[in-house]
DNA sequence: CTGATTGCCGTAAACGTTTACAGTTCGCCG
DNA sequence: CGGCGAACTGTAAACGTTTACGGCAATCAG
C-alpha cells in the first residue's frame, strides 16, 4: 500500500523532465533514446498514472452515472448489462446510484452532478420529471440523457418506450384469442410507469370498442407479493377472462393466487406479464409479456451519451424503442 | 454546462480568502461574520465543491470498486443490491466492473487499482486466484476484499462461502427423502465454483457412504441452454432418481428437458438448485436450492471494506458465510 | 501603557498531471 | 565555419482543493 511513483520519480530516474516524461507517456513526438530512458524508468517502477490528477487537468473523469430505482428490478439489470460494455468499449467507468424509488435521492443525485465526479448521467426517473427536475436538469454541468418520457423543450436526450403500442399489443392479442373481459393489475399511479400503462390500458380498450371497466383494475405495487395481494382484491369482486400485469413480477404474483384458486391458465384467464424479463421465461406456464425494450433502452441511452460527450451534440435527441409481444403458454396454451 | 464557481469565486464575492472560503465550507473554527459572508455567497452563486481536486489533495475518492463476472448473474445482482446501500450510507459512490469472467480482464481491473480512481475494490474472482492475482494483491495500492476463496497468507480479506456444507445439506435432504441415486450438473470445472462444488459433492456423497458414479456427473455451463443440454447427455444414459444442479439456472434448464422428458418432478426425478435466487420461486414446481448467502457476502464485504478505509485493520481477516436450503416443491411434492 | 497571549486570517505550497512558452541542441546549408 | 531552422526539452503555470505557517488585531495581565 506504499504511495506510488509519479511523473516526478520517474524524471528523477529518467534524468529528464516532468514535461518530457507527460509526453513520452502521452506518445506525443519525442527523441528516441528519451523515450527509451521514461519507458525503462517506468517499467521499471511499475508507473500508472494517477486518474484523479489527470482528471483535474483534463477535466474529464471518463467515468459515467446510471441512477435508477432498484438494481433488485430486472429491467435496471437488463439496461446495466447493456450500458457497461458501451462504456467499458469507449473507455468509461461505470458508476451506479440506487435511489429507491426516492424523490429526493433523485434529485441529489441531480445536484451531486455539480462535484463534477462524473463526465455525464443517464437516469431512468420512477417519479417523473417535476418542476425541481427540470430546474436541474437545465442547469445540469453535464450531459443527461433520461430513460422515459421527458417533457417537451427539456434541454436532455431521452429514450422512450411506447408502453401505449405495447399496451396495444397485448390487448390485441388477448381480443384475437376471443378474451373481452380484460383486467388490469397496475403498480402506483403516482410512478411514470404506472402513469404510463394506466393510460394506455383506457387507451387501448377503446381502440378495440372495449368497454372501461373499473371493477377491472386494480392498484398495488409493482412487487410479486403485492401484485397477489391486487390480483385477489381483483378475483373477490370479478371474473375476467384475462389479465394484464403492469410487470412481469406483477405477474407471478397473480399466477400464485390462481394457482390458489384453482383457475387454470389460460384455459380459465389468460395472463399477460410486461418487460418481458426471464422470469417470464422462468414461470410455469411460460408468461406472455410485452417487452418495452430495456436492454436496448439502455444501450441507446448510452450510446446517445457518448455520442455526446465525444461529439458535443446541439440539439436535445428522442430515441423511441418500439415495444414486442412475447407470446407464451400463459394465453397460448401448451408450452 | 456552463463553469461553475470555485471556492475562488466566492472568495471574491465574500471578500475574504480562499483559505477562509475552505475552512467554512468545512466547519472549521472562523468569526461568525466570516461565515456569514462566504455562505451567502455560497448560496447565491450555487456553489458544489469539485470532487476530483478534493480528491486529489485528500487522497480519497469515495468511491469503492466492486468487479464481477456478469452482471446478467442473479448472484452478483444480489451482490450489488446490499453493497450499494452500505456503501452509500458511508457516503461512498459504487463503480461497476462486469468482467466477463475473463481472467485477462480480472487483472486488468487489478492493476487498474493503481490509476487510484477508488478507495478499495470487492472482486469475486470468477477464474479463481492466480499466482498473478497474488502479486498483483499484494501490490495493490488499496484495500481488497476478495468474495470467494483466497489461498492461505494472501494479504486481503476475505469473504466466502461454505459450498461443501451447502452441497451436504442438499445430499442429506436428498437422502433423507429416500434417493439414492444422485445426479449433479455443475458448471465449468475451470471456475471457482465450478471446481468448489465438485469437490464438495464427491466429499458430500461420502459423508453419506453413497458410491461415485462418474456417469451420474456432467459438467456444462452455468446458464439455462447449457444447463438443459448438460441435462439432457445425462438422461440419455442413467436415470438417477434426483437431480443436484450448481446453480438455479443449470435447474431450470433441466426443468425443461424433465418436462420434455415427461418425467415428474419430484415424483420421478427431485430437483435442488443453488444460490437460492428469485428464479427458484419463479420456476413451478418451485425449486429447492441452496442458498450460499450471495446477498450476505456482498453485505460483509463491503462493510469489511469500510471497516478497513476508516479504521486501517492490520490483519487479514477471513469471514465465512454459512450456507441455508430452502425446501420447496421440486424435493417435497405439492407447493 | 507595554508586552504577551489568543484567535482569525491571508499567503503560499502542495497533491499529480498537462501544456504554453521559451530555451537548447542539432543538422544542414551557404 | 557561421548562421538558420527544425526538433526537441525544460521551466513554470494551471486545474480546485486543503492546510502549514506567519502576520495581525484584539484582548488581557501587570
Amino acid at each position: 500500500m506504499a504511495q506510488g511513483p509519479t511523473i516526478t520519480t520517474i524524471a528523477a530516474h529518467a534524468g529528464v523532465s516532468i514535461a518530457s516524461v507527460s509526453r513520452v507517456l502521452n506518445g506525443l513526438p519525442t527523441r528516441e533514446d528519451t523515450v527509451r530512458k521514461v519507458m525503462a524508468a517506468a517499467d521499471e517502477l511499475g508507473y500508472v498514472p494517477n486518474a484523479v490528477a489527470r482528471s483535474l487537468k483534463s477535466n474529464r473523469t471518463y467515468q459515467v452515472a446510471f441512477a435508477m430505482a432498484d438494481i433488485g428490478n430486472p429491467t435496471y439489470v437488463a439496461m446495466v448489462r447493456e450500458i457497461q460494455p458501451v462504456l467499458k468499449a469507449a473507455g468509461y467507468r461505470l458508476v451506479l446510484h440506487s435511489t429507491g424509488g426516492d424523490l429526493d435521492d433523485e434529485l441529489d443525485v441531480l445536484r451531486r452532478l455539480g462535484e463534477r465526479y462524473a463526465d455525464g448521467l443517464i437516469i431512468s426517473p420512477l417519479r417523473g420529471i417535476t418542476r425541481k427536475h427540470l430546474d436541474l436538469l437545465t442547469a445540469a454541468p453535464a450531459p443527461v440523457v433520461v430513460i422515459g418520457s421527458v417533457p417537451e423543450g427539456a434541454p436532455v436526450d431521452n429514450v422512450r418506450t411506447d408502453s401505449r403500442a405495447g399496451v396495444r399489443l397485448a390487448l390485441k392479442h388477448l381480443h384475437d384469442l376471443g378474451r373481452r373481459s380484460i383486467g388490469f393489475l397496475n403498480g402506483p399511479l403516482d410512478t411514470v410507469p404506472g402513469a404510463a400503462r394506466a393510460a394506455a390500458y383506457t387507451d387501448a380498450l377503446d381502440a378495440l370498442a372495449l368497454p372501461y371497466d373499473p371493477s377491472l383494475v386494480e392498484v398495488g405495487d409493482f412487487y410479486r407479493a403485492e401484485g397477489a395481494q391486487a390480483a385477489r382484491r381483483l378475483l373477490e369482486r370479478s371474473r375476467p377472462d384475462a389479465l394484464l400485469c403492469a410487470n412481469d413480477l406483477i405477474a407471478l404474483g397473480a399466477l400464485d393466487v390462481l394457482r390458489e384458486e384453482r383457475l387454470r391458465v389460460p384455459e380459465d384467464i389468460a395472463l399477460v406479464g410486461m418487460d418481458d424479463t426471464e422470469l417470464a421465461t422462468a414461470a410455469w406456464p411460460t408468461l406472455t409479456s410485452v417487452g418495452l425494450g430495456s436492454a436496448e433502452r439502455g444501450r441507446r441511452a448510452a450510446e446517445l451519451l457518448l455520442d455526446r460527450l465525444d461529439n458535443g451534440v446541439a440539439e436535445p435527441r428522442i430515441v423511441t424503442v418500439e415495444p414486442t409481444l412475447a407470446v407464451r403458454a400463459s394465453t397460448e396454451g401448451a408450452p
